[in-house]
DNA sequence: GCCCCTGATTGGAACGATCAAGGGGGCCGA
DNA sequence: TCGGCCCCCTTGATCGTTCCAATCAGGGGC
């Protein structure tokens, strides 16, 4: 039988030809067609070939909504885009979700975006997985005490996580994240190679886990060369004006030769006292920014940076993903992966 | 009737209550709790209320692809993800991201992303388009003779470009643009005011109608204002360097005292020209720049920038899709918007 | 009292795919 | 010759929603 004729002109967008549409022009069935796509292995090489013509012709593509309905997924997988920080370096997330789109798509599935309600963050998430829009969510913003992730992993909703979790009482779930530590480890070290002794940090607040672990980078490795510490660190806001008036400060108090910095930001105000005082950057003193941000690169006195490895984070929260969505449990619930140092003129 | 026990143990994830879960729940017909979700009009206020109690115990809501199958939408719009330049201070598309999620959610719509063969640019597009997995495009990259908008407008499929189709032959269709020659004007009239009178632009090469367009601003106006433009204009590659390099040949001959650029990047390489000669940036030379980027925002001596209305830009993008989406022509076939300027201290 | 009309609600069908059985034909061994 | 098995393919049912037409109850006009 053929298909009621539901082209009312030739202006309108013709509805695409479906399963059965195929199947005939095959001369097979529905269930036939339906096999050459998801199991060509089924089909007797003759008829595959048939088959694959005929939906070549017809320019078939199987219609998500009803092969979502049926097989109850969506190959979607939703992420979170948290509001734009105007004034700070890190824009870096467009390299994790290019990537991240990219992977997705081998592993047949799309990135789907939403925004969450200030009020109420689960709110967002919620309502995606009670209409079974999402297949699973990737959580990006991991501070301490999201409670994003708690409530995933309260829900059985399977996601992964970009960030450790930094309390030990939320439940476990997969993550992926960068060893910060081990990046300002590279940076302190390289810095030491130089001839550096006097090397500073200009750090985030406390209350930051992420901030503390990567302060904890350079702590270790200036202890493990025997190289002093105090006074040396500062702790403030993530702004510009924040790192530079913490360098001022060290500059005058303790006279270091080299600064490492918990973030591009900070490091933009260190060169800007730097600036300030007739200090040429990278011969004078050294800076060392963190995440290879756009500034860094294109900072006229490039800025030597540790640089977060996205594109291996987005394939490592894809991989985890796929074992979660086909039932196989991670194999261990966390990777850990280490930046890489971009030396630039700054050091 | 009651739905057949599909818990295999509590250890696994509940499957969601169904229409038809809430409808005996409440004592209606399943027919009844659609109307309650979609027309409550057609409801009596008194079923209303108890039908969406309901709803409300038992955190009902309506599974997504089985909407999809049913109306033929997918209430999601498709938007690809370029590849990330990196050395490039355009991050910009992160505002724009976010605003274009926010509004498309309050339209009852969300993003979708996805990335293109580089081979065949049109192969995401027409998946999506095929499997109707997305109602509608948003097209970013609108350069000369992008393939993209002529091929969907010949698809006949919904979609609007972020940019002005800059040949005419290409078929009409919706688009949102930010107006460049208003955003150099707006630049070049702020030097004026300044009291400069020998202005050089440093733009992208010819080739490119969107930089083009952002020259013929600062012409037009240096024009009007009776003010030479000979030997003061440079086009060159967009880059750093470039943009260094082409600061230094206009010093040397033509010696201007202020700098109009096509981008930040270029006006970055300005700077750093600046830097080199011991020139400050402000004071004895000014510089703006074009995108307000992290760079402009971020660098010491705050960059003098155009900033475009990227969010006022993803509101008009989701009008003139809901209109598309609903069959009301657009009323006009563009929305041209005019971007602003961001006074910092190199000017 | 009867009929019609309107508003509220209902049951059946359909959207287009996949799942779960079932069936026909060829090949093998008995 | 016949049962049994495997391979390849087909048929009917189903996922959860919305569309469509039909039904039902309640009022008002005559």
């Amino acid at each position: 039988m053929s298909r009621p004729e539901s082209r009312l002109g030739a202006h309108l967008p013709v509805s695409p030809p479906t399963l059965a549409d195929v199947a005939e022009r095959a001369g097979v069935s529905r269930q036939t067609v339906s096999n050459a796509v998801n199991n060509p292995d089924l089909l007797r090489p003759g008829t595959l070939e048939r088959v694959r013509g005929a939906i070549e012709e017809m320019g078939y593509s199987p219609n998500r909504a009803a092969r979502n309905l049926r097989t109850r997924t969506s190959q979607l997988i939703g992420l979170r885009v948290s509001p734009v920080q105007e004034g700070t370096a890190n824009a870096m997330m467009d390299r994790f979700v290019h990537t991240l789109v990219e992977t997705s798509a081998l592993a047949g599935h799309h990135v789907l975006l939403f925004t969450g309600d200030d009020e109420d963050p689960v709110a967002g998430y919620d309502n995606l997985l009670r209409s079974t829009a999402v297949d699973a969510f990737v959580v990006t913003d991991t501070y301490l005490g999201n409670p994003q992730a708690a409530w995933l992993a309260q829900q059985r909703a399977p996601f992964v996580a970009f960030g450790r979790p930094w309390d030990r009482a939320s439940a476990r779930h997969p993550w992926v994240d960068v060893d910060g530590a081990a990046g300002t480890r590279l940076a302190t070290e390289h810095l030491i190679a130089k001839g550096h002794t006097r090397i500073a940090w200009i750090g985030w607040r406390k209350d930051s886990p992420i901030g503390e672990d990567r302060r904890a980078g350079w702590l270790k490795t200036m202890h493990e060369h025997g190289l002093p510490t105090t006074g040396l660190a500062s702790r403030v806001e993530d702004t510009v004006q924040s790192g530079g008036e913490a360098a001022a400060v060290l500059l005058d108090e303790s006279e270091p030769t080299a600064f490492v910095c918990a973030s591009d930001t900070l490091a933009m105000g260190v060169l800007h006292t730097l600036w300030l005082r007739q200090l040429a950057p990278g011969k004078d003193i050294a800076v060392v920014g963190f995440d290879d941000s756009q500034v860094a690169q294109v900072y006229p006195v490039g800025l030597t940076s540790v640089r977060q490895p996205l594109e291996d984070v987005a394939v490592e929260i894809v991989n985890a993903l796929q074992s979660l969505l086909s039932h196989q449990p991670a194999p261990e619930d966390g990777v850990l992966l280490t930046p890489t140092l971009v030396v630039r003129e700054s050091s």
